[in-house]
DNA sequence: GAGGTTTTCGCCTGTTGGTCGAAAACAGGG
DNA sequence: CCCTGTTTTCGACCAACAGGCGAAAACCTC
């Protein structure tokens, strides 16, 4: 045993899933390793915690190598991922983040650094495998009672669109008609007025929403058993 | 800076937001500090990530120094602390987790811990008592769409009970009635068939029911915007 | 203008949660 | 033994909400 270990300190990573939907699957920001352990696995977008930064502002800062930060939409703290054998000694502690970036943007990535469909992984490094599917789990949990798909959609987009969005994330279809309707009466969706050109093989425009916050707000049904008379 | 600072080392500690349930408010188990930094202050209980453990295994260790750990019902990650000026130098991070104890059971604790009301806390170390209301946030969150009050009640119950388990712990005015139909439709709750002995005042005696899983569980309606036709 | 395509909207239905009041089941006192 | 007070349980009603369907609207090309 060294002396770091017997005074019990441990390196501490940061690690974020980025998600972007594609019109058929989500998919994950992975970049591939060129040195051992793991050389030629792809990873997750990480690094070291430094000295004089938490957690989330340590996992910008990586995430700022291989993406353009502007393109990320929202940033949330996942989990905490700590078993002894996760990796080859020595010991290594994650924090895990999830990103998302909207389905419009499509930022330029490093060489080693690439998009890949999480239903069809390469092989991964360590239990980034298990990271990404912990990141896509939390996102469909927060579909239902949260406005985060303002993370994956365009400013600007038809009710068409935010359904393929959907879809793509939960991994089932969507009704565009209901869709519509629980979010702009939980006052996620507002319209904006104008509508879009139609396709090339004509249809009606399709009219025009956007989210009314870009920051993540937790929708009202979640709370079930309400405090009673609507106050507290 | 020193060498393991250099090197990115850090302590890593666990820390636990132990909850149980009164009549009358959530309490918080706590201990009181005996030597600087913040001595006398009243911190959660913890201490630092061993070699051979993950985070979990490591606040259940910890744990037991202050609590019979046969009567903490549930344990979670909660989030990762990591502020570097979260307390004084050396920096240290550490990874939350929330327990629920019944509120029938009553363990032994050492002589330097107590139960404290949330809505009374003492001077807390650090950030502990920031770390407190998020235990706290998350029980009242997943109150709601989880089983998680199997935690808080005793193995059996009266409706009764539960509500005010329920109303401590939310802070608002519980319905009986809602919280039996909601519950046991859910079938989270099921009834046992025997009813318990009237008070001394006399009334109806009460049906007796228990949780019919003691491990956490989402409930369905969790999920809006579900799969069509319920399949899928 | 006719036919095809896509989107939007209204209507209906089943489920859920909130509220209220009546009924049930007990104790105690006259 | 009946009446009152107390506590719990249950049924009924209502509002809000999500899911589904089909008609109508608004565009295209021919």
């Amino acid at each position: 045993m060294t002396r770091v270990e017997a005074e019990g300190l441990i390196a501490h990573d940061v690690l974020a899933v980025v998600l972007r939907m594609t019109p058929s699957s989500p998919e994950v920001l992975l970049w591939q390793r060129a040195r051992e352990p793991h050389d030629g696995r792809w990873a997750l977008p990480g690094g070291r915690l430094g000295a004089t930064e938490d957690v989330e502002a340590s996992v910008r800062r990586h995430l700022a190598e291989k993406v353009d930060l502007g393109e990320v939409a929202h940033v949330e703290q996942l989990s905490v991922f700590s078993d002894p054998h996760r990796g080859p000694a020595p010991r290594r502690v994650a924090t895990a983040f999830l990103g998302l970036v909207p389905s419009d943007a499509d930022p330029a990535v490093p060489g080693d650094t690439a998009w890949h469909p999480v239903d069809a992984l390469p092989e991964t490094a360590f239990d980034h495998g298990t990271i990404t599917t912990a990141g896509l789990d939390r996102l469909r949990a927060k579909l239902s009672y949260t406005n985060i798909g303002f993370a994956l959609a365009p400013e600007i987009f038809s009710i068409s669109e935010l359904r393929g969005l959907y879809a793509a994330a939960l991994g089932h279809r969507v009704s565009a008609t209901n869709l519509q309707r629980v979010l702009t009466r939980r006052g996620v969706l507002v319209p904006t007025g104008s509508t879009a050109a139609p396709g090339p093989s004509g249809g009606r425009p399709a009219a025009l929403f956007r989210f009314s916050e870009r920051s993540l707000r937790v929708t009202d049904p979640f709370a079930t058993l309400r405090p009673p008379d609507r106050d507290c």
